[in-house]
DNA sequence: TTTCTTGCAAAAGTTTTGCATCTAA
DNA sequence: TTAGATGCAAAACTTTTGCAAGAAA
């Protein structure tokens, strides 16, 4: 495990560079373009071990596959447009959410999405 | 569309039932009970067709499947338990979400899933 | 050279669909 | 009675796996 191949830098690249989460589809579509020959299961793979060493993170939300991207030093929520069903980054949390969480859990992480309109879909 | 049937009926008795959100794995067995002929289709025609008229709401969480539930008439989050996989209802929000939203974007709906541990898997 | 990774093909798992039959209203 | 729902079987997707060949280190 852990070599980086062709494929698996490419992969890392391209998530990268994107500026939003990346389905397995998105990643195929881009790695294709650098590797011509890179395969479904290699992007599995790779996913699946890069998720498991912690290099990224994968984002979930209601209707569609799940979604990848680097795992962010410093965390952050996504925003999910309604129209165009792009997902942009937040970089910011809400106060208190300690005080949601019922007497005896123990809290150690959290995830927000938010749903609207984005700029250009507001109209 | 929207006729009572018994499958239906089945559908809707168990989630009203469970305490928790259910898988379509999870309500295939406990409709099976009452229904020992029910088919799989039935139950994904079923529960898309409640999603839509907004009966029943989704779940999605990073590494499983969709769950299902019906939809709260007080809306409210999730705390999923890192080791047992269970997942408990949170009825309350965090105040200031709408100051997460970057300028330009337009806020319709938010989603919160905290993780951590369950009274039961605390020791 | 050696061990890990890839591509391919096939299997496994999940969700959707066409169609004849059945049933709630 | 009749439009809509069901069960079944098959198709369409999505994800995983076995294995021989390929390529990092």
């Amino acid at each position: 495990m852990k070599r980086l191949t062709r494929q698996r830098s490419a992969i890392l690249n391209c998530l990268t560079a994107a500026d939003h989460p990346l389905s397995i589809e998105e990643i195929l579509a881009v790695t294709t373009d650098e590797i011509p020959e890179i395969n479904l299961s290699t992007i599995y793979r790779n996913i699946r071990s890069l998720l498991k060493e912690g290099t990224i993170s994968s984002i979930t939300l209601p209707g569609s596959n799940a979604r990848y991207e680097i795992a962010a030093s410093l965390h952050q929520h996504h925003f999910l447009c309604e129209k165009c069903n792009r997902v942009f980054n937040i970089p910011k949390c809400p106060k208190g959410l300690q005080d949601l969480v019922p007497k005896g859990f123990k809290l150690h992480s959290h995830s927000i999405t938010l749903t609207g309109l984005c700029p250009a879909c507001i109209n």
